[in-house]
RNA sequence: GGGAGCAUAGCUCAGUUGGUUUAGAGCAUCUGCCUUACAAGCAGAGGGUCCGCGGUUCGAACCCGUGUGCUCCCACCA
């Protein structure tokens, strides 16, 4: 078969793809073998994939592909999250597009809408992730509205009410103006703004004015004090004195508190309980009125008095012109501060008191803590550790209920009186309402269920057990094989909402981790380290690069670029090296398949002894045992979740070991066969670097693996090779050939000696039968055309020194004994000044008392190489 | 404001308990090659005050202190 230039990845990733699907090797049964595993982060269902799922997706897939090649039972169990407010928002917008008005819809048309959409959009990212190759048991695909999964979602919430973690409160929270809906903490991003600080005067009630600084002036309509610091000398007199808020003319005490700061400002803050979060606290402390001036759309309310239903970015222009008006305005200064935005609507949050339903972390948390901190659950890098213990130590309660429709609603009924119950369900509830209010007579209709859904993360907590059914079917064949899972693979940014969560969900419901080790990658960055956002436009097309340059360079391209828990840069630079590295891979396939047709025949003993020329059996012998050492290094590597380091060592045992080197030795001449037994060693070793790689880059491998030999199994479920340990002698000589061939090429280069003009070498050595052994490969691989041994300098040669032993290159070369000696010199003062750095440690009587006997000798040998090598060089000298 | 982390070649990073490290790799750069697998390639080379300063030690890229610069997390002083 005639193999292509250059590989085309197109074809062969879908056909192997499909070979892969149709033999069911991704699909996972309990069986009696070890299980290994993962259960993704799902995804948002609206999401479309971006540079971050391809690198966390990968690093999933190299884990579960190394173990189903291990022999394990791989699991590697797909889904999407049903992401309450970004689907809301979409499903807003499509609507919108459409005419239709969110408000003009009962609950059930919108959510009608929703999963029409979800229906038709939801499946997008799980395609796009079997274009990456990813080997997900597609049988299992999971969403977190699934009937078993909202149905646990409700059951861990009437559980937790019950056990007194659950409680509805009045607080101050994070409210988005836009969806209309609560934010927790974690769903607010603080940006740098450019504000302004504006100084107002505030009459005083006995004459003269104080004057406050705030950056929020609409809010002066819900002031309900002015607090100044105890101590601060200049408002002493004024503590219980009252102050007229301007335009509205309210009566507001002025009261002394240590929470404001003397020195900013004018030392004097207006109180706002209804719209900040410490004034609020303020308001409890002094028991404030609360005044909430604004709507749930962040227009103004009738409580504000003024401006009513215009919205609060057009009040606070109109109420500064209409108090510079007025007078009251002392200056205006510029002021960058700190704003609160939504993470999902990017509007600024608006602090606002409101009634939520809330989960007490305390309790919860605690195991959670002691799990990460002793290593139960093992964190990558570890580094995290430290982050991870300061928020769980200083946790704070969850807001957990969303003013939304698209989501677990809230297993809440109320009667119109005010009274509630939370249950299952409504006939649940109505009987609790019964006794509750003592009225028999309550029917279902008077009741009504809470119009609020719940926070998306409260149903992501339970992912890696309800996935196996593992709350609404507790205790089945298949959670208790899969759960605790391996490895969770995450972003750092997701620890508190989602890792922490998971884990107390884990103890909480399954008394065991959810998972023995989390691998943290880094945030994907552009090549100028900015995070890659939809609205920079620094994003790039993932599909489309995958296009351009196939799954398994994208694959090695994010890889290499991506040291466990550091960001990583990415620069489509690295896609090309691994589109230039599979290229790399077919041509050393289409090489060894040349040979395939050109056999000699094997001799009767069919071993490798009986190679008649030795040369193929130290090339053979030396990759044999590199290709055992490197395979186990990376089983190492990977044991330590050192994925990175991983391929970078694959790729160098590939390009340089085999390309460069090993096929370069074992290479006919020109229209030459070559001997059988090493044409069987050379595809045996392909085909096991096939293996070595096939985590990283399933496609080409496969392909490879069966042209190479037309084999009937396929490499996707191969199991690994069996290493051996290497020796250390064989693979030392090979060092020293490449050592060899690499300096006579240098100095073949330096004197300009043409690829094509042949040499003749002279060895003058202690130990012939080294070399006697490399001969072959060395003539063949310096273009020498006789190697002879010499006991003496020979005259009008290039001199090319190794440890001990000297190399006089003949050509038909004029010769530039002015370079030669320069660099002699040059090489000669190296070592003089290496030698003399050994001679002074060794001269120093506290090393040599102080020292390890090992270091001591260490030390001694490099002295007596510097020294050997020194009078090499200087002989040489002489010579010239 | 509180905390964490990082600083090694032009770039991205390795560098295990301090001693085969006057420091390695990939990419980029330079030189020579269209050598019958591969120019998306081959062969070779150059490139570093291990952020500054001080300390511990026989010995420091590594440990300690300090300064500088960067990144992230938490808090959110109006």
């Amino acid at each position: 078969m005639e193999l292509s230039k250059n590989y085309l990845p197109t074809i062969i990733e879908s056909k192997w793809y499909a070979h892969w699907l149709s033999k069911d090797y991704f699909s996972s049964k309990p069986d009696h073998r070890e299980p290994y595993t993962i259960v993704i982060p799902p995804p948002n269902v609206t999401g479309v994939l971006h540079m971050g799922h391809c690198l966390n997706n990968t690093i999933q897939d190299i884990l579960i592909r190394r173990a189903r090649m291990q022999g394990k039972n791989a699991c590697w169990v797909p889904g999407t999250d049903h992401a309450s407010i970004a689907t809301e928002a979409k499903v807003v917008a499509m609507l919108r597009e459409r005419g239709i008005a969110k408000s003009s819809l009962s609950r059930d048309e919108f959510l009608g809408y929703a999963w029409e959409w979800k229906e038709k959009y939801g499946g997008i990212i799980l395609q796009q992730l079997r274009k990456m190759g990813c080997s997900l048991d597609w049988d299992r695909t999971s969403f977190t509205m699934d009937a078993h999964y909202y149905a646990s979602v409700i059951q861990v919430f009437n559980d937790l009410y019950k056990k007194g973690h659950i409680y509805r409160g009045k607080r101050m929270i994070n409210w988005d103006v836009k969806a209309k809906t609560a934010l927790s903490d974690e769903e607010v991003i603080y940006k740098e703004v450019q504000s302004n600080l504006y100084y107002i005067q505030y009459p005083l009630e006995e004459g003269g004015t104080i004057t406050i600084a705030t950056v929020r002036p609409e809010t002066i309509l819900g002031d309900a004090a002015i607090c100044v610091n105890p101590h601060d000398e200049r408002y002493k007199h004024l503590h219980g004195k009252y102050a007229i808020v301007p335009l509205i003319k309210r009566r507001i005490k002025i009261i002394p508190d240590d929470y404001v700061t003397v020195d900013f400002g004018t030392g004097a803050l207006k109180v706002t309980p209804a719209h900040d979060m410490n004034d609020y606290q303020l308001g409890q402390k002094y028991n404030l009125e609360v005044i909430d001036t604004m709507n749930d759309d962040g227009t103004l309310s009738e409580a504000a008095q003024l401006y009513i239903g215009e919205d609060r970015f057009a009040v606070r222009k109109k109420i500064v012109s209409d108090l510079e008006a007025a007078n009251y305005i002392e200056k205006i200064e510029a002021y960058t501060n700190q704003v609160g935005f939504s993470e999902r609507t990017d509007v600024v949050v608006e602090p606002r008191l409101s009634l939520q339903w809330w989960v007490s972390m305390k309790k919860l948390s605690n195991p959670a803590l002691d799990a990460v901190m002793n290593d139960e659950i093992h964190f990558h890098p570890a580094k995290f550790k430290n982050l991870y213990r300061h928020w769980m130590e200083n946790i704070k309660d969850w807001c957990i209920s969303r003013q939304l429709w698209w989501g677990h609603r809230i297993p809440a009924w109320y009667t119109t009186d005010g009274s509630f119950a939370v249950a299952n369900n409504a006939d649940e509830a109505l009987e609790q309402l019964k006794k509750i209010t003592k009225n028999e007579q309550l029917t279902i209709e008077q009741i009504k269920q809470d119009d609020d859904c719940l926070d998306t993360w409260f149903s992501s907590w339970l992912w890696p057990f309800e996935v196996f059914n593992g709350l609404s079917n507790k205790d089945n064949e298949e959670v208790n094989y899969y759960y605790p899972t391996n490895t969770l693979v995450t972003a750092p940014e997701i620890i508190f909402f989602w890792v922490a969560r998971m884990i107390m969900a884990g103890y909480e419901y399954k008394l065991e981790k959810p998972f023995k080790d989390v691998y943290f990658t880094g945030i994907v960055r552009d090549k100028q380290g900015r995070k890659m956002s939809k609205s920079l436009g620094n994003s790039p097309d993932l599909l489309g690069l995958i296009d351009q340059y196939g799954a398994d360079a994208v694959r090695f391209g994010i890889m290499i670029a991506s040291p466990a828990g550091n960001d990583i840069l990415f620069d489509e630079s690295a896609l090309e090296q691994g589109r230039n590295f599979n290229n790399k891979l077919w041509n050393a396939l289409k090489l060894v398949t040349m040979w395939k047709g050109k056999l000699a025949k094997a001799n009767s003993k069919n071993t490798l002894a009986s190679i008649d020329s030795s040369t193929e059996a130290i090339a053979v012998d030396w990759f044999e045992n590199r290709l055992n050492q490197v395979a186990r290094e990376v089983d190492s590597l990977l044991n330590q979740f050192k994925l990175s380091e991983a391929l970078k060592t694959l790729y160098s045992l590939v390009w340089d070991d085999f390309c460069s080197w090993y096929l370069e030795w074992v290479k006919p001449g020109f229209e030459q066969p070559i001997d059988a037994v090493v044409y069987n060693k050379t595809v045996l070793f392909f085909e096991q670097l096939m293996q070595l790689l096939h985590p990283f880059m399933p496609f080409i491998t496969e392909e490879i693996y069966h042209l190479l030999n037309d084999q009937s199994d396929d490499l996707c479920v191969k199991h690994y090779f069996a290493t051996k340990q290497e020796n250390h002698e064989i693979l030392d000589a090979g060092e020293l050939l490449k050592r060899v061939i690499t300096a006579i090429r240098d100095a073949r280069n330096k004197n300009q000696i043409k690829p094509k003009d042949t040499i003749q070498i002279y060895i003058q050595t202690e130990q012939p039968i080294a070399y006697k052994k490399i001969e072959a490969i060395l003539m063949k691989q310096v273009n020498a055309i006789h190697i002879n041994y010499t006991s003496e300098a020979i005259p009008n040669t290039i001199l090319v020194n190794i440890e001990k032993d000297k190399f006089f290159i003949e050509a038909d070369k004029e010769l530039d004994t002015v370079a030669m000696k320069e660099g002699l010199l040059k090489n000669l003062a190296y070592e003089n000044n290496f030698l003399a750095s050994v001679i002074k440690k060794l001269s120093n009587e506290k090393f040599v008392a102080n020292a390890k006997p090992e270091v001591i000798a260490l030390e001694r040998k490099k002295q007596a190489d510097a020294e050997a090598r020194i009078s090499t060089i200087e002989a040489s000298l002489k010579t010239l």
